[in-house]
RNA sequence: GCGGGUGUAGCUCAGUGGUAGAGCGUCACGUUGCCAACGUGAAUGUCGACGGUUCGAGCCCGUUCACCCGCUCCA
């Protein structure tokens, strides 16, 4: 890889430079800004704007053909970000999104307070009044919690005799103060220093209506797909559809995050690109291969260097509440430079069987079986989920094009793909006289109709070259002097800084032609 | 939530108790016929915020907020 010499890139680099050039601002920030949002500037949201809409055109208006040749169908959808709270307690959302935490005061160690468990040893052969029960405390199951803890049982055992086992054990998180006052930290062993469980709410919670009561309470949408799933039944009685088809969203979601890193990576409030896919259950595995397959590849032709991609399936004990017992998952993996040489989520593909469709089904008390005619068959249909961020998208777009380049004068260029690039094109006149300007103005004002476009007269053109090298901007058309006889630009092109000349009546077929690709 | 680090102009940073600084960028004018050129001039700061110590705080102390790193967490 011609990368392996390339100079690393530096995550607070890549802040500095979506600050500068108006990618990416702390959201609040002349408040002191707010733990985990941040807010997109003129050209990270284009920026971001190119990314949602490839998406929505590649997989709403164009699909990919599947794997008989044939279109797919899929149609779009716009749900509420606020629904009925209902919803969260039968999608699992309310229950599995809540996570009792329980900290070690002794060596600041945390434990999921679910997981943490006391196992009681009793020891038969030791007289009273000594007789006590010993706890074996550990995260897991009862047998690795043993497992892990040999050692100190062999050295009870070699004071008190052979021991017993209390057929059940205890849960950190259903005890009271006394019980857990008996639990020490199976990290630095220390007995009672583990404080209450706290539950960490991991959805944002607001009210609807001028009466704040618990009746009112509601919350913010953690995902889209769940608008999906309500408004099912709704699509397939206007739009016409038979299965497989699928339904796309993209919006807003929010997670209160127990700790927002890495720029805009894990943020509290983000963007999500979803598509859920319904099949025959008997497709499922066909269709979960299929868009693993899709989706790694239409990242790649975003822009993001193979190299830098993967798949990486859940191991059992990661997957989702909805997606046990189905094919699993996958995350399509991006290396990031704060992950790297690791990778970290960019989107997910889900089998969620008829989990949720089952859940709304049972709790809403609505039928949302699909009637298939060609098998004679009534049934709920199995969901193949591509979920991607949008947020975490656009940040991997951001770190792939950044290109350190000790060479040119901005010391750094934005290697966006053409058709991503916030400004698509630049005109310049080389030196504000002559006519030149006016010349540069025309062409502008000719591109701008379609493409992102900007004119720029002032400064020197090396000035302007650079500041269009951190921008991105793939395409630079300067008027001169040669123009002006024989109605030629420059075409300058960021990658190579390298110039052709083409005629001004060429210059939209140029960029037509090299950002559709 | 814990530990460590950082916070001074748009960016990068200097400034160890005594008048708020530099480089780059930005803007204006001139010059300039292809890569942040040059000349002249200009704007820009509650020194992250609040409180304390002090005659006096960007600097010392406390609190707090944000960001970075490590833990923890990430349905």
């Amino acid at each position: 890889m011609a990368t392996a010499t390339a100079p690393a890139k530096s995550m607070p680099q890549i802040v500095a430079l979506c600050k500068r050039r108006g990618f990416v601002f702390p959201a609040s920030e002349i408040y002191g800004g707010i733990n985990g949002f941040w807010d997109f500037g003129p050209l990270g949201t284009q920026l971001k704007n190119n990314l949602r809409d490839a998406w929505w055109r590649d997989m709403v208006h164009s699909p990919p053909s599947g794997p008989d040749g044939q279109p797919l169908e899929i149609v779009g959808l716009d749900s509420s970000i606020i629904q009925n709270p209902r919803v969260w307690e039968a999608s699992g959302h309310v229950s599995g999104f809540s996570d009792p935490m329980a900290d070690c005061r002794a060596c600041k160690a945390r434990f999921r307070a679910d997981d943490l468990i006391g196992v009681e040893l009793i020891f038969p052969d030791v007289p009273e009044p000594n007789k006590r029960n010993f706890l074996i405390c550990g995260v897991g199951t009862p047998e690795e919690v043993l497992e892990t803890n040999t050692k100190k049982i062999q050295k009870l055992q070699g004071a008190n005799g052979p021991y017993e086992r209390l057929s059940s054990h205890h849960v950190f998180s259903e005890l009271n103060e006394e019980g857990r006052a008996e639990f020490s930290c199976p990290n630095c062993g220390e007995k009672g220093h583990l404080t209450e469980p706290r539950e960490f709410k991991l959805m944002f919670e607001t009210y609807v209506g001028a009466v704040r009561d618990e009746e009112s309470k509601t919350y913010l949408r953690p995902e889209t797909a769940q608008g999906i799933f309500l408004n099912y039944k709704n699509v397939l009685d206007t739009m016409r559809v038979k299965l497989p088809f699928g339904i796309a969203q993209i919006g807003k979601a929010f997670r209160n995050e127990v700790t927002p890193r890495n720029f805009i990576y894990r943020s509290r409030e983000f963007e999500q690109m979803e598509m859920e896919w319904f099949c025959r259950p008997a497709d499922a595995p066909k269709w979960f291969a299929f868009w693993q397959e899709r989706r790694l590849t239409w990242w790649r032709s975003m822009g993001l260097g193979a190299e830098n991609l993967r798949v990486r399936p859940h191991g059992a004990d990661e997957l989702s509440h909805y997606a046990r017992g189905g094919s699993g998952t996958v995350d399509i993996e991006y290396r990031f430079p704060f992950t790297d040489p690791d990778f970290a989520e960019l989107e997910g593909i889900a089998h969620r069987t008829d989990f949720d469709l089952k859940a709304h089904q049972t709790q809403a008390g609505i039928k949302l079986e699909y009637f298939d005619q060609e098998h004679n068959a009534r049934y709920l249909p199995h969901v193949v989920e591509p979920a991607a961020g949008l947020t975490r998208g656009v940040l991997a777009v951001l770190c792939e094009a950044y290109t350190p380049d000790p060479a040119r004068p901005s010391k750094v260029y934005m290697r966006f793909h053409p058709k991503l690039a916030p400004i698509q094109a630049a005109v310049f006149p080389l030196v504000a006289k002559d006519g030149m300007p006016e010349v540069a103005g025309k062409l502008y004002r000719e591109l701008r109709g379609r493409f992102t476009c900007r004119l720029d007269i002032k400064q020197s053109i090396g000035k302007r070259y650079a500041r269009m090298d951190e921008a991105g901007t793939p395409y630079c058309f300067t008027v001169d002097g040669q123009t002006l006889s024989d109605q030629s630009v420059t075409v300058r092109h960021r990658d190579t800084a390298a110039q052709e000349r083409i005629g001004i009546d060429h210059v939209t077929d140029f960029l037509a032609q090299r950002i559709k690709g």
